[in-house]
DNA sequence: GCTTTAAAAAGTAAAAT
DNA sequence: ATTTTACTTTGTAAAGC
């Protein structure tokens, strides 16, 4: 009996002290990103949630901890894209993208899929561009996904390409090399994005 | 109007059979020629056939899975291939092993582009997955039929799952209803 | 869970030209 | 700057770690 009293003690001490941990890599990761507190806490509940769901058998506490912050920067309007996430985690990117879709259909986050505006103010603020270069981006983007040219294309190289091409259409011109290092895509995906959205635009 | 079903095309087709005997991996390896065979990395040792293309895994049990195939025709022409060439080797094969399709990947094309935002929204995010950060296409399980289907901005889609080619030919139906419903498809 | 095999879809990336 | 090669996702069986 004292041996089961003592087993559950040390069990409970085992998991307070992985909770510890869970939350205060979020907290170190969010501080890294340069998230809100905000965010940190609502990654701290989807974390639990995840634990009382008894989703992190079989995955690291870290894998779980990074994608539910990964998770709740999108909740809260203000998305890192996985590389941006991986690049403060110990985690590769490939698991972190898994435990995130893993997570997010077990606890039926209903995920709206990013939208490329979310990433115009940072992205444009790490370029020094103006407001209007953000609200040319923001228009080419709208005017261009209702156009149904954003289906199956990642967000931050659509956002990557809008910004590119307001850049130049506001006479602040960037590179594609200096669009595509804050965004972390690549010039070509910037060109054949930027092509398309001009082509949609019709050409200005 | 084209009917979708009518671009449905099989792409692959995966099949699991047995000889009935157990084999010695080593020396089959050393005696079919173009065998690959590494144990340490995998216990299968894996056969190409030529025509019809495909690929055949077989095991230390007997048991054999092919897979590469375009039809089940293909599958039974193929491990016919597979069982003879065994024969050669003076393996005894059962005459008419049980051929046991276990998936069919088929690709279709709904004729028009699709927006998978909404697409996404209407058939209902508990529903779908769709992260054009990880990967462009949607994915939309089925109940009935029991398959998980691919859908592009293109509006083509992989079917993949069913173990009948009828399973895709329902599931297509099923996606062009509920899309046409919802008013996503024109 | 992983390992291997095949094939399609379309986007992205890295390397080669 | 374009082309090629390769990886991402989905299902599925097999035997073994």
């Amino acid at each position: 009996r004292l041996r089961k009293w003592q087993e559950r003690i040390r069990t409970k001490d085992a998991g307070e002290r992985n909770l510890q941990f869970a939350l205060s890599e979020i907290d170190r990761m969010a501080s890294a990103l340069g998230v809100p507190r905000s965010v940190r806490e609502v990654a701290s509940v989807i974390y639990r949630r995840a634990l009382n769901e008894d989703l992190i058998r079989g995955r690291s506490i870290e894998g779980v901890a990074t994608a539910c912050l990964y998770a709740a920067c999108r909740q809260e309007g203000i998305p890192r894209s996985l590389e941006e996430v991986s690049d403060v985690s110990r985690v590769e990117q490939k698991e972190i993208g898994r435990t995130y879709r893993y997570v997010a259909q077990e606890l039926e986050l209903k995920m709206e899929p990013v939208d490329p505006k979310q990433y115009v103010p940072r992205f444009a603020s790490e370029l020094e561009l103006s407001e209007e270069v953000q609200s040319k981006a923001n228009e080419i983007i709208d005017t261009t996904a209702e156009q149904g040219l954003l289906s199956g294309k990642s967000p931050t190289g659509y956002a990557a390409a809008a910004i590119y091409a307001a850049s130049l259409l506001c006479n602040e011109k960037k590179t594609q090399r200096e669009v595509a290092d804050v965004a972390q895509v690549t010039e070509v995906t910037i060109r054949n994005r930027y092509q398309e959205q001009i082509e949609a635009m019709g050409i200005h | 109007m084209v009917d979708p079903k009518e671009s449905i095309d099989i792409e692959n087709v995966v099949a699991s059979t047995g000889i009935g005997q157990e084999l010695d991996l080593e020396s089959v390896a050393m005696d079919l020629e173009g065998a690959d065979y590494d144990p340490e990395q995998f216990p299968g040792l894996v056969y190409r056939t030529q025509d019809p293309k495909s690929a055949a895994l077989i095991f230390r049990s007997g048991k054999i899975v092919c897979t590469g195939a375009k039809s089940t025709d293909d599958v039974h022409q193929s491990l016919r291939i597979v069982f003879d060439k065994l024969r050669d080797l003076n393996i005894q094969v059962d005459d008419d092993p049980e051929i046991v399709v276990q998936n069919i990947v088929s690709s279709a094309d709904l004729g028009s582009s699709l927006n998978l935002n909404a697409i996404a929204i209407g058939l209902g995010l508990e529903n779908i997955e769709y992260e054009p950060e990880q990967f462009p296409g949607l994915v939309y399980r089925l109940d009935e039929p029991d398959v998980v289907a691919l859908l592009f901005g293109s509006g083509k889609l992989v079917v993949t799952g069913g173990k009948r080619k009828e399973d895709a030919e329902e599931a297509v139906d099923t996606i062009v209803e509920r899309l046409s419903d919802l008013g996503l498809l024109d």
